[in-house]
Parts: structure tokens; C-alpha cells; sequence
DNA sequence: CCTACACCAGTTTTTACATCA
DNA sequence: CTTGATGTAAAAACTGGTGTA
């Protein structure tokens, strides 16, 4: 028996199939609608064999398939429950998988068929006791998504089931879940496909995970903020990325200091020169420049437009690292660096024009 | 203009884990 | 070796602001 599973159109699309496997002589094959995903759940529910999950993306060869396969069961439950796993399957039993959660939260009663909201209300008005699993050997992972008959059994599925929310839970501390790890690949799964969620989407992926969509929602808001910024620095998140940018401005800070100290150091030579040889410089040495491509000085305190274009695209890369376009990702911090950088990219006699002229 | 919604940046809170006495 | 305290990183969740339909 294979019950297969998409998430909504978005899941589809991308022609990934969630399969829910069977391990049963019948068979169920369904698609799309989540009113129809929900039963084929409950059906799961009720498979007392085996369940199993892939969360291989068809069509691209790239991600590995996470399959889940859940054998053992909780008796007191009367459900396959992941107590287990076996080989080559994902850990999904050290963790549990909110997906196939014992139906204390997910399917159990009048919460199963409400909406993600009336589940948290079913789950607070039920005897919130949060009951940690046998199986977590962390064994504190606050299950508040209790409902009648949840206490006391433990249930495989430990920790991850959505929480109650602040207005239902009655306290002013917030619970928080960690997600298990079926759940953050499926997510994670659904995130390589699309980086943003339209409300059905976000629909879709909590039925389907069991989580509130406001769960989903968050869950995407962070991994947005973890997400890489851009393609040519994949390995770079937002929050590595200031760091970069910060490092990157300790340098400039570095660089600029020694560079006017450099500069103060020529100009204290100058004016030393200037005063044993009077005769000597009518002109600040700073100001004279050559044109690299007539090969004149120019003795203007600014020099000539071409002579200045034409340093700056042959001037060297600072010290701190280039960070033009062609410097390679590492010395490159960011484009919010780059703005940093055009004092040190002008050529020295613009540089210094200002300080030698007095 | 108002409202609802989504998103983002920043922050808080919780959890898991490592270290050490 | 075990245990409890402590510190820390990671992640979930929250808050306030902004843009858009």
C-alpha cells in the first residue's frame, strides 16, 4: 500500500510527492486536497504496520531523498510510531516526526478535523500536560499539544507537536518546539522550492507538517534571515555576512590609519625639504602628477580628468583586500563594503592634494 | 485614508550541548 | 564515573516598522 501525498499545487509543482507508505495490503493514493491529505492521515493513523515517508524531490536529483521510515508502534497509542528506525532510513525514531504524531494532537478527536487554530484551542482546552517522551532522551521537550490521552502514554512521537499559543496556553511563558528534523527538511525541502509563502502554501505545509501556519510562517522568516545573500557568496547568511562587513571596516579603519599617518610622515619630509631648500619646490610634490598616457606632469593641485581616470583604473589594490569586482568572494566583503573603499582606490596624488597644499 | 497582510531586522526566550568542578 | 552548575550556540518565537494591494 502506498499513500502518496503532495503538498497542495506549490509541492506539486515542483513534482515532489510526499509518500506515505503503508506497509499494508491496500492501497491509497492521493493528491492535493488537504481535506482528503487529512484523511489519508488519519488512514495512516490506523495502519498498524508501517509508515513511511519520502521526501525525495522528484525531479531533482540533487537533494537526497529523506525517507522516514517509522516501524514500531506505541500500543497504548494504537499507532505506528517511531520508537525505531531502520537502516538507511533518516533517525527519525531518536526524534519523532511531527507529521505522524500520536493523534493525541494531530489526529486525535474533534482536533483533527479543525483548522490549525481550533487545534491549539483543542489542545489547551484538553489537560494541557506537557508529558516528555520516553524516547527523547533529552526528555524536556515541553509537549503541550496534549490532548485526552496523550498524558501518561508518552508516545513515540516526543517532542515536536505544535505548542500552544500564548493566548491559548493560559501562561505568559511561551513554549517553544524544536522542530524535528523531518520536519526542518521538509521545510527546508519546501524552501529550495520557493523562498516566500502565499497563504495557501503556508496552508498546506502546517496541515501537512501538523504545524500552526503561523509556525510555518516563522520557520520561513528565519530561514530567509538565515539565507545566504546572494548566489556569488552562497555560503555567506546575513548574519555572517555583517560580520564580514564588520571585520572588512576594521581593515579600512586599519588601512586609513596607516595611510595618514604614511601621509603625515611624507608631508613632515616635505616641509623639512622645503625648509633646507627653499628653492627647491615651488610645488607641493604631491600635486605633480603624470598623465600615463601623454607622459606630462601636470602641475595643477588637481589633476587632469584623464590622468585621474586613468590612475585609478591602474592603481592598485589597497592592502585590505580589493574589493572590486574582480577580487575573488573572500577579499570581497560585500557592496556595502565597496562604498568604503573608493578613498583607498583614488590615486595617491588625490589623495594627498589637500594636505600638501598648506 | 484605512485595513489587512507579508516581510524584515532586531530581540527575547527556550533548548541542547559542552565544559568543569 | 556521575552529577549539577554554568556558559554558549542555535533555533523558535515575538515585536515593531515598512511596503503593498
Amino acid at each position: 500500500m502506498e499513500l502518496g501525498l503532495s503538498l497542495g499545487e506549490t509541492m506539486a509543482d515542483a513534482g515532489r510527492d510526499l509518500v506515505l507508505g503503508l506497509g499494508m495490503g491496500m492501497g491509497v493514493v492521493r493528491r492535493e486536497d488537504e481535506g482528503r491529505s487529512k484523511r489519508g492521515r488519519e488512514e495512516a493513523t490506523a495502519a498498524p504496520v508501517r509508515l513511511e515517508l519520502d521526501f525525495g524531490a522528484r525531479s531533482s536529483p540533487e537533494p537526497p531523498p529523506v525517507r522516514l521510515s517509522l516501524l514500531s508502534m506505541v500500543p497504548s497509542l494504537g499507532v505506528p510510531w517511531a520508537s525505531s528506525n531502520s537502516g538507511g532510513h533518516l533517525e527519525a525514531a531518536s526524534r519523532g516526526f511531527d507529521v505522524n504524531r500520536a493523534p493525541s494532537c494531530a489526529f486525535g478527536g474533534a482536533a483533527a478535523e479543525a483548522d490549525d487554530e481550533e487545534q491549539d484551542d483543542a489542545g489547551a482546552g484538553g489537560a494541557a500536560v506537557s508529558s516528555p517522551s520516553p524516547n527523547n532522551s533529552a526528555g524536556s521537550f515541553p509537549t503541550d499539544f496534549s490532548a485526552p490521552g496523550q498524558a501518561g502514554a508518552g508516545g513515540g512521537g516526543d517532542r515536536a507537536c505544535s505548542r500552544a499559543s500564548d493566548e491559548d496556553d493560559g501562561g505568559s511563558s511561551r513554549k517553544k518546539l524544536r522542530l524535528s528534523k523531518e520536519q526542518s527538511a521538509f521545510l527546508e525541502e519546501s524552501f529550495k522550492e520557493h523562498a516566500t509563502l502565499n497563504p495557501k502554501q503556508k496552508q498546506a505545509l502546517a496541515k501537512q507538517l501538523n504545524l500552526r501556519p503561523r509556525q510555518v510562517e516563522v520557520w520561513f522568516q528565519n530561514r530567509r534571515a538565515r539565507t545566504p545573500v546572494s548566489r556569488r557568496f552562497a555560503c555567506r547568511t546575513k548574519l555572517k555576512q555583517t560580520e564580514v562587513d564588520c571585520e572588512y571596516l576594521k581593515r579600512c579603519c586599519e588601512t586609513l590609519t596607516e595611510e595618514n599617518r604614511r601621509l603625515q610622515k611624507e608631508l613632515a619630509e616635505l616641509r623639512a625639504l622645503k625648509t633646507v631648500n627653499p628653492y627647491y619646490m615651488h610645488l607641493p610634490a604631491t600635486t605633480l602628477s603624470m598623465c600615463p598616457s601623454c607622459e606630462r606632469v601636470a602641475s595643477n593641485s588637481a589633476p587632469p580628468p584623464a590622468a585621474a581616470s586613468a590612475a585609478q583604473a591602474t592603481a592598485p589594490a589597497p592592502s585590505g583586500g580589493g574589493i572590486g569586482d574582480a577580487a575573488p568572494p573572500e577579499q570581497r566583503p560585500s557592496s556595502f563594503a565597496a562604498l568604503f573603499s573608493s578613498p583607498l582606490n583614488r590615486p595617491l596624488a588625490a589623495q594627498t592634494q589637500a594636505p600638501a597644499s598648506s
